[in-house]
DNA sequence: AATAATTGAACGACGGTCAGTCAAAGAAAA
DNA sequence: TTTTCTTTGACTGACCGTCGTTCAATTATT
């Protein structure tokens, strides 16, 4: 037999080395050779762990925001009022923190409305529900605790979209000068409605 | 003094004599050739026009979307009730007629993330700023008509990011079934709450 | 003749492929 | 046990084809 790699972890460790560059120039303005460069390999090895540049930046996508999610699952856990753990759910789309895997995020949505493969869509969904499925439990609680009116769940789910929608304005557009007014704005209009 | 080409003219017919093959294939997979046969133009001559493929995309986005806010502010004449005005308003993002704009708005969104230039930033700015001012329009003679709370222009806007990013899932995901019942069910919710 | 417009051959950069190399680790022979 | 042979997975970079882009030459018009 002959060297057994951890593959999974290899297509990890090239995708994280690239990071930096994807950050800074985009993965459509960057050469498989420089990606190849600075994961410290040959051209061809990046072909055995990816089919493409596009699938880097999926890779990318995927490591970290599971590592999103645990951060921000131990965030919320520390908060007591509703309110403010709807409000942190949100914070990715303009926290200092999350700066970087806000950029791979735009990078990947890029991707995913141009040359979206069955993966990606499947990733996508599977986040959008499970994310949710998330909120509900936040809401649920709330309800529970008697903050919050049964009736703010229908509306509550539209802050997925608005928020997504918003995120990508303050990209294409320079007439969102406060996201996260914006967004903590629409959450506090619904919360006085709803909060009993 | 030799032959004058009426370049902007030119660069519209050049635009949308790609539109079907952008509408099939998608910009990213199509070549400069395909694009210059298809224009019945040399390749060279596609560089006098465009600076690059991106270009074309968001010369027809700005054809396209001239003659869209023509037929919709007809069609908009034509309703009475604000609450039929504002979801057909939105309609955008469902209808079938529509189709076409839409999937180039969906590339033109993906090249804004990618790699916009200032011009796109600026149409994409001074869209949503048209926008906007539209909207208010509509919302404000509903509210002169008594039959608006003034309270609601705070909530309609929201209304745009909510649209945007729902239709964003609609295209990245599998989950979104009917863009229709989510986009008018949440226009509902906020009438029921605002309407006198 | 002068100028505007057009063109497609040529160039070069880049994505993707593949034949070959290498190192590790049995298996076989000594 | 030690040595040698064989197999195999990992890795590589030279090579190839494609495609965006340029530009010298050509055509058309006044």
């Amino acid at each position: 037999m002959a060297i057994i790699v951890d593959k999974e972890q290899k297509k990890k460790d090239i995708a994280l080395s690239t990071k930096a560059l994807i950050l800074s120039k985009g993965i459509s303005n960057i050469t498989i050779a420089q990606i190849a460069k600075a994961a410290g390999i040959g051209k061809g090895t990046v072909y055995e762990y990816f089919k493409n540049k596009d699938e880097i930046v999926f890779e990318l996508v995927e490591i970290l925001m599971q590592e999103h999610n645990e951060q921000k699952e131990a965030q919320l856990n520390k908060l007591t009022s509703t309110r403010e753990k709807v409000k942190s759910f949100f914070s990715f789309f303009y926290v200092d923190e999350d700066r970087e895997l806000r950029e791979i995020y735009k990078q990947f949505t890029a991707i995913s409305l141009n040359n979206p493969n069955e993966y990606m869509v499947s990733f996508q969904t599977q986040c959008y529900l499970f994310y949710e499925k998330w909120m509900e439990t936040i809401i649920q609680e709330g309800i529970e605790k008697k903050e919050l009116k049964p009736e703010i769940k229908d509306l509550i789910m539209g802050i997925f979209a608005f928020a997504q929608g918003s995120f990508i304005m303050s990209v294409t557009t320079s007439a969102i000068i406060d996201l996260q007014q914006k967004i903590d704005n629409q959450i506090d209009m619904l919360f006085d409605f709803m909060e009993k």
